[in-house]
DNA sequence: ACCTGAACACCGTTCAAGT
DNA sequence: ACCTGAACACCGTTCAAGT
């Protein structure tokens, strides 16, 4: 019969895991504490122990969504680097493409999770550490525009203003095509940077 | 004592209007239907009459935010054809801030709402009505953009493509801007769209 | 046509008590 | 330290019955 023992183990991670499967699957509002007790196979108080409220529970699940996003990214800008393509002479648009395609691919399948990221309803506190970790996304973007100042390859100007649209223009993205289904998402991608890079004006 | 009449009277609007107000005071979570009820004075089976579930006044409430910003966005273009500066060269510029602002002047005010009318959990048959609304929305930036075409005063390539592209930056920046807390929102603005109009790349 | 009242099956949260 | 079980005050939804 294979007695659950008293304590779970890792009540905590499993309630996370859970619940962003949940997310996922069946959407923000099909979110119960007591149905993941349930599938956890403990008390419907036992979460009491790990998470304050329903709140911190969401609280703690965008900020692994910012980690993971933000590791994404990164991971983007270190391939990039170690790319034979970085040595020749128009290389910021390539990095941009990569940024945005990394932010795209933790964005359209974690939906429902970039949604929970990006709501503004968590508690105070928190709400300090999730700006700061919106604060870490930007600084990334700014990275990749400081850079390109650099090469020559970005136009002068306040590099905070123009991460900002840059960062802008892909989180808006990806809240569209999450809804919309874009039909290629890749080949807009591209359009939307080049069209960033070379601007809307006349040639 | 007042007796309140056994007919409501408009109860389907009052329940709108009062959950607008909650939505936006204390957030979605605060929603509650029998709430919206004895606010209304009416018990809390009444609201079944009105909304076959608390997803169908959700789906009410997104699809009139829509309309309200679409709305708003037009008379931004009905505006600008009058001003006198609609005459001159350089107008694009100007239509794009235009509805920029536009848009922001609802989506600030509204943070709460715009991320209703942009979730994806809606029923599916309201789903479709939502996604026209999208388009209707992006339909509006298309124009600007062909008639900026025409004038010579935006690059040629796909109008769709380039509508696409600015809508999502306006977007991406309302959904940054309602959380983040963007010092001078106008200033940001200017710069966006200048930055959208000229480009990244080295001039 | 519109609303009530009771009923049902859920919630989140708290707290003494158990291991 | 971690979890249980009962309790409390809420929910959404349905449905016979009332006006």
């Amino acid at each position: 019969m294979a007695e659950r023992p008293y304590h779970h183990g890792d009540l905590r991670s499993a309630l996370l895991t859970s619940a962003e499967r949940t997310l996922a699957e069946r959407g923000p509002a099909a979110l119960s504490l007591r149905e993941l007790a349930r599938e956890a196979g403990v008390s419907h108080a036992a979460p009491g122990r790990h998470f304050k409220d329903k709140q911190a529970l969401l609280d703690a699940l965008a900020l692994s969504g910012f980690q993971r996003l933000q590791a994404a990214l990164e991971q983007a800008g270190d391939t990039r680097k170690l790319d034979p393509a970085g040595t020749d002479g128009t290389n910021t648009e390539g990095y941009l493409l990569a940024l945005a395609r990394a932010y795209m691919g933790f964005a359209l399948p974690n939906a429902a999770l970039l949604d929970l990221m990006y709501a503004r309803k968590h508690d105070s506190d928190i709400s300090e550490q999730l700006a700061a970790a919106v604060g870490d996304l930007l600084a990334i973007v700014l990275n990749a525009i400081a850079e390109g100042q650099r090469a020559g390859e970005i136009v002068e100007g306040d590099p905070g203003a123009i991460a900002f649209t840059v960062a802008s223009t892909l989180h808006g993205f990806a809240s569209f095509s999450a809804n919309n289904t874009v039909e290629d998402v890749d080949e807009s991608l591209k359009a939307i940077v080049h069209f960033l890079m070379t601007g809307l004006g006349p040639r």
